[in-house]
DNA sequence: CTTCTGAGGATTGTATACAATGATACGAGA
DNA sequence: TCTCGTATCATTGTATACAATCCTCAGAAG
């Protein structure tokens, strides 16, 4: 097993700044932050009862895990991911989960499986039952049980790094559409392809799932989510970019 | 055009902190520090002149690069690669530069394609003097065009991100085998799939292009190179994993 | 009225002091 | 002799103090 925790977590949880850091990733990805809102060392350390120093030292953190931007001197800013940024995400990531899904089927061990299946499963129970939320939370399990499953460290945080990236996009359209239930049809095909040890199928099927998720996404109202926001960020770029 | 820099590059190499993390980084790529070598913050503040506080938030900054892991209350050491690692990096960016040549074919620049041409006529050139020297320099180079020609902040990341960690393997094998000119062969009919606008030969040159290098390393000795650190890692690990 | 200038305040950058944690070594007891 | 506990020290984690920088806005000059 490799010791290279490539980009390692954050999984401090328990200093200061691990807290702080988890705290603020998650209030960004949350949307408690708007994009392009200032972030302020003084007024996070004081809601959080801490100093600046463990601030300062997560800012850094989430500058390099893209979720803000430092400029010198002068101030942290919730970064704005661009209509075209998603796209180029999305495509990237197909060609990675496919290289997963590979990889998974070569490498996948007993457990992972019966896991696999058991949320394939439980996804179509909540499917039938209209549950979004559940939906919602197994969609991520199952790519996540396939990132640990390529038995590669070095994917499987790339993977996990770019799913996080789309959460924030990928909040607002799943859950309101009906892309549920034929994302967990898609699942268990890749699921299939895996258990079957037909490599070339998962790939193909796990590119394609990437795909579909992106003409989707597309499909039911991205450029809305997003013709605000570019609208100000028009106005607010010129400012930023010192 | 993007201002979501994701994952931004530190820029900042006016700052003590900026300063302090360009030059561990050169350190620990050029293998001034051994793989595993604890880095103590009181140590190398003393060495550049500056206090903990910046220090630190280098290292934070280098943990997230993957360059060095930290343990809470412990310390910081610099990071193993693996044989495995080394591999696994090769696939993902044999896809990923792929994607990135076609995408250069499609959005590259009057300016960057002269670049490129240039590049190519002078790293041919430098391979008939046989300075490997320069034809590394080249090499780099070339890709890095290539990266920023694809016009995707998010792709052009990822990949010098990439770069970056192979260029502590590759600096021991490029170099020192003729694998240089061959390459260069190989950039050029890159360079002439873009100009002619086929992004799928493109495409498909940039990718066997990563395989060849792969094969290459591995061929001309990568296992000799990891064999010592492995057994190193060996007798580290356990320490290391608290 | 517009434009330049500079003083003041707000905010980030860095250094230092103190607290907490982990490693080591030594000695007592079995 | 071996093991366990404890004291001590080295190192990291955090808070605070001070320095440097940037932004704002009032006020004077044109």
């Amino acid at each position: 097993m490799s010791n290279f925790d490539v980009k390692q977590e954050v999984t401090d949880k328990y200093s200061l700044r691990g807290r702080v850091f988890h705290k603020l990733r998650d209030d960004i990805l949350n949307g408690k932050y708007q994009e392009h809102e200032e972030l302020k060392e003084m007024t996070i350390g004081e809601e959080m009862g801490v100093s600046r120093t463990p601030v300062r030292e997560a800012f850094r953190q989430l500058e390099l895990e893209g979720l803000i931007q430092i400029i010198p001197n002068k101030g942290a800013y919730v970064t704005g991911i661009t209509e075209k940024d998603v796209k180029d995400i999305y495509m990237i990531r197909s060609l990675l989960e496919g290289l997963c899904a590979r990889w998974a089927t070569e490498h996948i061990t007993k457990e992972q499986m019966e896991e696999m299946e058991e949320n394939v499963y439980l996804a179509k129970f909540h499917a039938q039952k209209g549950h979004l939320e559940q939906l919602a939370e197994l969609d991520n399990r199952f790519h996540d049980i396939m990132y640990e499953a390529c038995d590669s460290k070095m994917l499987e945080h790339q993977l996990k790094d770019f799913h996080q990236y789309v959460l924030r996009v990928r909040k607002k359209t799943l859950s309101s559409i009906n892309r549920g239930p034929k994302s967990n049809e898609e699942h268990e095909k890749i699921m299939e392809a895996i258990k079957a040890g037909n490599a070339d199928l998962a790939e193909q099927l796990a590119h394609e799932h990437m795909i579909n998720a992106y003409e989707n996404m597309v499909k039911c109202g991205l450029h809305e989510v997003y013709a605000r926001q570019d609208a100000v960020q028009e106005t607010i770029d010129p400012k930023v970019k010192k």
